[in-house]
Order: structure tokens, then sequence, then C-alpha cells
DNA sequence: TATATTTACGAACGGTCGGTCGTTTTATAG
DNA sequence: CTATAAAACGACCGACCGTTCGTAAATATA
């Protein structure tokens, strides 16, 4: 009836395509990324591509979608279940260093790869990597907020900051994991995080005493 | 006698196109850039840059060591006149928080961009990349033990963990600025430290009580 | 003055890039 | 079976890439 066999062999060539243009974007960076790269890599041809993608703009803009979904699916949905307040926020920050540790994409983080590659160049791909770093440092903040409103978290404390700093010890261990080593690396950033979190925790029994 | 105006004039452009490479390298990246787009920003041609530098590896790496030069006499100098311990890790924080904010460079920060852009491809580059990386952590850490060890800090502090710290509020602050904006991200990077060193100091009033 | 040496250039090379076009294959619909 | 539409391909295009080479000008040394 409805399965179209073309459509349906359409849409699988393109997810594999994402999904193999998502590893390489964080080798070879989203615009060094080469359309011949991708398709040698998936044994199609690269005038294949542009049947399903108009531009190379268009496939990276879908890439970057792939990485939004990627990261919904493997960092927040798994930390959601964590109760809400300090011990989600501290499950997200858990959960993303898992993520960089299990070395599923091989260049890191796609995210900060491609913010750092296109924070200077502008277009309609640096647009969207723009609105999805607001959404992801709204979504922290969210969560840093509900940590102080449930009394979690100290009066006192500011999330803006608090999510701030959460951002900031994500982003750099995935940055010095490849040239100090993870063994090193994450355990500092789970130790910052964890020592910052009991300190301005209300009731610090509520986290554990080591990460 | 031993003024060569050969040699006087070489290196003359030498430098020139050395802090031009290094401004367009923080656009474009370091491998993204192009040799017609460094010669043709100073009006030389592009073969005569291989007069200076065998081959575009050769130019790259000399434009690591350019970017180090700098970041020593910008960022590193500054703050050593500031007296040993809390206050001159602070200093550190803010003479490169205020280097970002001054906008030296168009693209940010020209290591963090060169950091993530080769982390996952092996070469003589990301090679210097990487001892760059190691000798200002391992500076950030002799800094942090030695506030430890003066007795600024408490003397429970781990100054590898304090160093990640600074780094990850540095590096996270010139990531956000362009999409966040500086009037609100460089404020948080500041809030953040400041908070943290005053919390583990044995006396915070060594420390301003704001940024 | 004659002779090296350094700097810089223009022209050209093979290779790769993103992209176009016409064609063939595969599957649905009438 | 025929017509149609999507998927995929090979051949090709102009542009740009890093690089090489021979050469000319500027500046040193003898």
């Amino acid at each position: 009836m409805t399965q179209d066999g073309r459509l349906i062999r359409g849409e699988r060539t393109r997810t594999a395509v994402l999904e193999q243009a998502l590893l390489l974007a964080t080798v070879s960076g989203l615009d060094g990324l080469s359309l011949s790269q991708v398709a040698d890599a998936l044994g199609v041809s690269k005038s294949g591509l542009f049947a399903h993608w108009r531009s190379k703009e268009a496939l990276q803009l879908a890439v970057v979608d792939q990485a939004r979904t990627q990261w919904t699916d493997r960092v927040i949905r798994p930390a959601l279940t964590a109760p809400a307040g300090a011990r989600r926020l501290w499950a997200v920050h858990l959960s993303r260093l898992a993520f960089y540790e299990a070395r599923v994409l091989p260049g890191g983080c796609f995210f900060a790869n491609a913010h750092f590659e296109f924070n200077a160049r502008p277009g309609a791909v640096r647009d969207r990597l723009a609105t999805e770093q607001t959404d992801w440092l709204t979504f922290l903040t969210g969560l840093a907020t509900e940590a102080v409103t449930r009394g979690d978290l100290r009066p006192g404390t500011d999330p803006a900051v608090l999510a701030y700093q959460v951002e900031a010890l994500g982003v750099c261990a995935v940055m010095q994991a490849p040239v100090l080593g993870p063994e090193t690396t994450y355990p500092h950033a789970r130790r910052a995080l964890l020592d910052h979190l009991r300190a301005v925790s209300t009731d610090p029994t509520i986290l554990p005493e080591q990460p």
C-alpha cells in the first residue's frame, strides 16, 4: 500500500549518510568535510548525494540535526531518569562525560568542534549552531533554576552562573582528554562539579561523596 | 656591517605574514587557511611564501609559535605583576578574559580553535599543539600549587582540579561569547572563578568581593 | 667590477573541491 | 504491459588547492 520501496530505500541511505557524515565531521570538521570523503566511506557516488541534499550546506544542516538527535537520545534522555533538582543536574554532567568517554564520535564532541570552527564564519550553519547552543544552555539553566527553587541549592545561587560552570567543565573535558589522557581529565571534570554542587547544597547527602 | 639588508627585509615580511596568518587562522582555521588567502591579504605572491616556509605545514608550525609569543606577551606577562598565590591565579584569569574581550584575534582564541580542529588529526601540528596545551596547564597547575603551599588556599585543595577549573571557565567564555553575548558571558566566567577562589581561600579578603 | 645569495615573482603542474547533467536502474501506479 | 517517479550513477565542469620551477631584482661579498 503506502510502503513505497523507493522512499524506504532512499530514507535508509539518507540516514546512513548522515551517520557517516556525523562521524567524519568530528574528525575533519563540519566544513573541512568533503563530499567525496563521505561518498567513498559508504561506497556510494558523490553525485548520488545531491539526490538527497541540494548542496553541501544543506547536508551540513542535516548533520547538525542528526547530532542534536543523538545528543538528546544519548545524553539528555538517560539523565532525565534522575530525580529533579541538583541530582538531575549532576546526572546530566555524568551522562555527558560518559558519552565522551565512550568515544561514540571519533573526534570527541560534534557541537564543541563545530562551534569553534564556525564561531567567526557567518552563514546558515553558524546560525543553526548558535540556536543549538542557546537551547542547550537554556536547558542547563532550567535544571539549575529547578534545583534552586526546589531547595536543593542555597537560595542565593545564580542558576545562570551554575549552568555556565557545568557547560565549562564539560567542554574542557572533551578538549583536554586526547592530550592529557582521559584517566585524569574526566575525573577532574567530575570532581570539580561535585565539589561545587555539594558546597552550595542545602543537604549535601543527596549527592554522592565520591564521583 | 652585519646589517644585511636582505635579511632585514626578509625578517620584516616574515613577521608580517605570521601576524596576518594568525589572524586569518582564527577565522578559517589553521588548516582551513589557504596560502592564497594569506598572500592576497598582504599583497604578496603565493609562491613568495615558499621562500620563507618550505610547506604549508611549516607555516602552520610557525603560526603556532607566533600565537604562543602573543599569548605570553599579552596574557601571562601582565598577570605576573600580581603577587604570587591566589591573587596571581585570579590575575591570569582576568588577563586572559580581557584578551578575549579586546577581540585581538577576530576568531576568538587561536589555541582553543586549533585544539578542537586538530584533536583527531595526527601530525606535526597536532603534536605541537599538544605540547602547548600541556605547557599551559602545567603553568596553571604551578600557580595553583603555589597558592596552596603559600597558605592562600585551604590545604586540602587539589591544584590540578583547580587548574582544570580555571582553564574550563576560560575556554567556555570564548566559546559562548559570540553567541550569548560578551556582556553576560565574561561576567559569568569571572563570577564563577571568584566565588570558588574565595570559597576555598583561607583569607578571602585578599581577593576582591566583586569581579 | 664580478660574483654569490636572498627575496620575490609569474607561470604552470597535478589533484581535489563543490556542483551539474544526462542516463540507467528500481519500484510504483494505471 | 506501459507510464511515471524516485534513486543512483558516470562523466564532466570551472575554481581553487598546495607545490615546483625558472627568472629577475636587490643586496651582499670579493
